[in-house]
DNA sequence: GTTCAACCGGACAACGCTGTCCGCTAGTAG
DNA sequence: CTACTAGCGGACAGCGTTGTCCGGTTGAAC
């Protein structure tokens, strides 16, 4: 007896185990890393190894799969006409942990084009609102996407190793330092 | 034969052994991070397993011989009456990997009370750079000594996931920006 | 009702890491 | 020289993860 079969809904799963294994993946990403066991993916969405792999041959498409809804998110928000920076970046520490995962995700598929792809959307997002926050005097008048791309990396990875108890009050200091390096240019001096 | 001695330098290597752990164990933690496999450890030290773990029992263990020297590096540099607040931080920079691998330690080991002594000295360190600098006017007068650490997590961590080449530029870039939020406040508004 | 193909779940082989165990060697004492 | 002991190196068992493989199940076509 070497199968021990319990259920099988057979093909009528349709496309729900895969969603299952993304909204899966989404969660252990989140508290386990990037490098969380992918068969931990598959116990949490209740579905077989087999099922995974057959959808998602290797963890970067998985994860690739997750994290274009997330950015799918931030574009969301900076496609509303009269959002903020700070809007964006509460995204971005509301999504901290997966955000972390998605950061490690661009590192570890730097030469693969699905990954890159990714990347080119975030920096998109993020330039939108660096763009907007200029010519609204927001920021200074010389800040980049990419200083601000480095925040964000800076922000998400100080949020995923600190503790949950504390990591409200962290991403709060955090963003609230970060925030100052953005300011515009105050009073150029008592004019001679 | 199930043995194949090669070479045993028998209890004559005192503590050679001991020291070419710690080096290697820096070497292997700064390019592969605190969770690298101490087995690479042993290997790059030229030592037998069964010598890794007679010195150093657990992870733990061996990565507070590590890091206890690195700490040293930085209170020497804050030692020196005249060091600033950059000198401090580009040791940090300097040390980058293996001061991600620190604040890794850090987190792992929270209830720890070896690795709980390590984040006070580096706390103490910090604080003492905190005071001078905001005595010497050369940071606002409200930064404090946690607001330089999270800083320091945050610039470490970065440099962690940045490729070799563009790490030299990244860390400059990220530096520039987080000394921006330790300025003093200019002229406070040009006087109504 | 029968046939078929798509899809499923879980067993399992391969692999890498940890931590232990043990036979061996280099110095030391007498 | 012999007896002894501290310390050594590396084999290996145990374990967890990856990715494959295959018998089983389901709905659709006819």
């Amino acid at each position: 007896m070497p199968q021990t079969p319990k259920a099988n809904r057979g093909p009528s799963a349709g496309p729900a185990n895969r969603l299952a294994l993304i909204a899966a993946a989404r969660e252990v990403f989140g508290d386990g890393g990037y490098a969380a066991p992918l068969s931990a993916v598959a116990k949490r969405a209740g579905v077989g190894q087999g099922s995974l792999y057959r959808h998602f041959p290797d963890r970067i498409s998985l994860a690739v799969a997750v994290f274009d809804e997330n950015i799918g998110d931030l574009e969301r928000v900076a496609s509303l006409p009269d959002s903020t920076l700070d809007d964006l970046l509460q995204e971005v520490i509301d999504q901290a942990l997966v955000s972390k995962a998605l950061i490690d995700l661009i590192v570890a598929g730097a030469d693969d084009e699905r990954v890159a792809h990714l990347g080119t959307r975030v920096l998109a997002v993020v330039d939108t609102m660096v763009t907007r926050e200029r010519s609204a005097g927001r920021v200074r008048a010389d800040l980049t996407a990419d200083d601000v791309m480095l925040a964000i990396s800076m922000l998400a990875g100080v949020l995923t190793w600190t503790p949950g108890a504390t990591r409200p009050d962290t991403a709060a200091r955090a963003w609230s330092l970060l925030r100052r390096s953005f300011a515009p240019a105050p009073a150029p001096s008592p004019a001679p």
